[in-house]
DNA sequence: TAAATAAAATTGGTCTGACAATATTATACC
DNA sequence: GGTATAATATTGTCAGACCAATTTTATTTA
């Protein structure tokens, strides 16, 4: 006699990942419908729907309303959720947070120079240029400034990279921080120096001026540590 | 009248990290029960399982046989079910996860030696005596390295860091890659004068023998697509 | 009185059956 | 063949029931 330790519903679960990673479904496969699963598994309608949202919630299953089920494309939106959980439990220092995005962005210089990517440079231009264009007419400029970033790190054509960058940044989402107004002009021209530092294949030139892109904010942090 | 465009469990998932978020509630607090929620939330009990256990699946919430709800502590758990699902379905090149890893460590000595962070040197060689000693008795040696490699993340004292560096070592672990058994000693006298360089706040000779250690199996991984 | 034990109440786990809402498929019509 | 319609399949929600695990309360005992 078995001993029925955990759940049924954890156990359908298991059940459900193992075929779907051993039968190597991938996005979009249909999957079976919940009658067929009740067959397949011999558990009631209950469980294999409680199951099936499980699934749903950490990505792994899109349940179609009427439409059946179907394996679901690796999002990064659950854990947006999981990162939310945390922030909002433990907080984050946002000194932290910052030297982590420095480490990432100066990480992406090294993996682009000391691998001889080749870099759009015209692309990281043209954004730039957009965001010299949002400064001038006072316009909302963090946009571009995250775009130019963004591409920074898919510019090292590492797909990994980019993921784990993208976590950083949904978590540095999540905080809010009071930007200056000024400096706006010198991180314009901050940016400019990276590309030709890049453009030139000089990493120590290109980290050096990430640092110095970096600088004000960390002198904000300081700052408000202290005030407190 | 309302239009309901979204499923009423979807509703009740919005309401109830609403209502955690809004109210503070922290791991450990206990929740409302099942009972409480359907007078709450005036749904059948079915919609409020299904809502717990999508925010269960997700590391929120924390259900308990016949005790009750939770709030539940962030655990990675369910990142790593993700990274699982995600490293499943587009695979991962392992070239890209090392030298995400690379860039982590080097950052991770970086953060420490530019914030002249005490390191608990002791520590770190006794982790790397313990490394030596399986290497001569031809014991498992990747505990050790883990653990010596660990520590230097969590020497850096940025939390956040580390929260970012052990989702790319949970990716990692995904991955089963063949280590050659040669080269041991010298990963041991690497991880020595690692030590050394930290002791001697020399982030120029510290990151160029992390790039060394590195070296052997990015070497390996070049081998191993010119098979391919 | 305090601690150990037993009973009761609470709470979550699973099952069944039913009907509604939605998507898909088959059919009839032009 | 294409389109509108009907039939079918599938998921969404509800209600009620019973079981299992846990907690609370009551009772007994030292």
């Amino acid at each position: 006699m078995a001993i029925q330790k955990t759940s049924l519903v954890d156990i359908a679960i298991d059940r459900i990942k193992s075929y779907i990673y051993e039968h190597n479904l991938k996005p979009n496969d249909k999957f079976f419908s919940e009658k067929e699963l009740i067959n397949k598994l011999q558990v009631s309608r209950t469980v294999i729907r409680e199951a099936l949202i499980s699934l749903q919630a950490v990505g792994i299953l899109q349940v179609k309303s009427g439409g059946g089920v179907y394996v679901a494309e690796p999002k990064l939106d659950p854990i947006h959720t999981i990162l939310k959980h945390r922030y909002s439990t433990y907080g984050v220092k946002i000194k932290e947070l910052m030297q982590t995005r420095e480490i990432i962005e100066l990480g992406a210089l090294r993996l682009i120079i000391e691998n001889q990517i080749d870099v759009d440079i015209d692309h990281l231009k043209a954004l730039n240029d957009s965001y010299y264009e949002t400064i001038m007419k006072n316009e909302d400029t963090k946009k571009y400034d995250r775009l130019f970033h963004e591409s920074l790190i898919k510019a090292t054509q590492n797909t990994t990279y980019c993921t784990f960058a993208e976590m950083v940044n949904e978590y540095f989402s999540l905080v809010k921080i009071n930007e200056k107004e000024d400096g706006l002009l010198l991180a314009y021209k901050q940016h400019d120096e990276m590309i030709e530092a890049i453009r030139e294949r000089s990493l120590q030139r290109a980290q050096q001026v990430m640092k110095k892109h970096f600088e004000p904010i960390f002198y904000l942090i300081h700052q408000m540590e202290d005030n407190k």
